[in-house]
DNA sequence: GTTTAATTTAAACAATTGTTTAACTTTGCG
DNA sequence: CGCAAAGTTAAACAATTGTTTAAATTAAAC
């Protein structure tokens, strides 16, 4: 991928998480990566497949690491959540311009092709997770749980707390748009409090019957 | 409110869930509403009023039931939780739309007044959760967690379910665009899955002083 | 060095945007 | 009725939108 390509393509990240997509204009980008205007259609196509471009650029990230953690033999289920968590809290805190054009920008866009790509890629965040916890499940550590739900509890606090800025901006009295300052401030709570409600929530020991 | 101006509204919130509020030109709205152009400035004043019209007519809805339900004596904190779990499943399921505006719609937009008003109905909404938590700590039922994320587990799984409504069509074998078959299948679990989460997140019994 | 392809440019394209204007009709009140 | 206020309209406003064009420049290959 072309240096220039990949200059665009960074810049689109910033000014989509920013504006949002149709906030954006192409000239805005253009003239942000000091680009002329035609470049844009000439490397991409089109505005949308530029945000494609951006998406699939991202998302094959975190897969890999995802697949190497599940089908590591060495650790145990507990475990493994606790890696699934900090893996998933590092990766979206780190990026966190991309998650949040991904979870508030992305579904406002009308294109099919856009909508499919999106699914696709839960599809197989939710399928690798899914095998952690059956995985847990048959050694006897975790109980019966709706997975499905599981994993929207894990994702939905995440995306919670990172499209929530200024509100906990106010919360914890942090000083308007420091970012750095937010991220060292509410990762190590919210890696504490996830571990601690999924640990009490899977464990087989705190079984109620009531599901 | 006249009656012509909460036609307006109605058909704004519908178009903005749709396509957002960048991508919905106030044409749009004009011509879905079956009223003249015009007629939106002369009663709102502008596109970004309208939609300020549209949050503080929407959002008050919650605070009274809320406010009713922290106060109330005859309820133990358990039977409290359960009650906040249906009251916000039910409110953000009959008014997914609004909801959806207003998780992944309105942080896009740029205007400080939108983001302030925002901001207020958050640290509102968060208050009252805190007052049922800190309750059931003072009598002895609730042992100590991370208030403002056990807040963000809450909204967090709901939004996310009702924002990923594409993958659990998918997931569930929903046909496309029927709402209220995915509201019918999935908001007892949610329930169901949300209100088990929180007991053991919550009962002093499962601590397992990992805190 | 010549030629072919890739890159870059400014300009123009038609379409759409939010808002305003000024003329018109309807409504309510004395 | 008469008249002022409220409501409604079509037309025009200037600005911005995504995309395309065709000419100019650079790079690569022979």
């Amino acid at each position: 991928m072309s240096e220039k390509r990949l200059h665009i393509l960074e810049v689109a990240e910033q000014l989509f998480y920013e504006k949002g997509f149709e906030g954006t204009s192409v000239r805005d980008i253009a003239n942000t990566a000091s680009v002329n205007l035609a470049m844009i259609s000439y490397y991409f196509g089109s505005k949308e497949k530029l945000l494609t471009a951006l998406v699939e650029w991202r998302a094959g990230y975190i897969q890999g690491v995802l697949n190497e953690l599940v089908t590591d033999e060495t650790l145990d289920p507990f475990e493994k959540i606790d890696r699934l968590v900090n893996l998933y809290t590092d990766k979206i805190f780190n990026h966190s311009r991309f998650h949040c054009i991904m979870t508030t920008h992305l579904p406002t866009i009308q294109s099919e092709k856009i909508k499919q790509l999106m699914t696709d890629i839960k599809l197989r965040n939710l399928d690798n997770i899914r095998r952690i916890i059956t995985e847990g499940q048959k050694k006897g550590f975790f109980r019966k749980v709706d997975i499905e739900l599981t994993v929207a509890s894990i994702m939905g606090t995440i995306t919670h707390i990172t499209s929530s800025k200024p509100l906990y901006y106010k919360i914890y009295g942090i000083e308007r748009n420091n970012a750095e300052a937010y991220n060292k401030k509410i990762a190590p709570k919210l890696k504490t409090h996830l571990k601690q409600l999924l640990r009490t929530h899977l464990d087989i020991k705190s079984d109620t019957g009531m599901l």
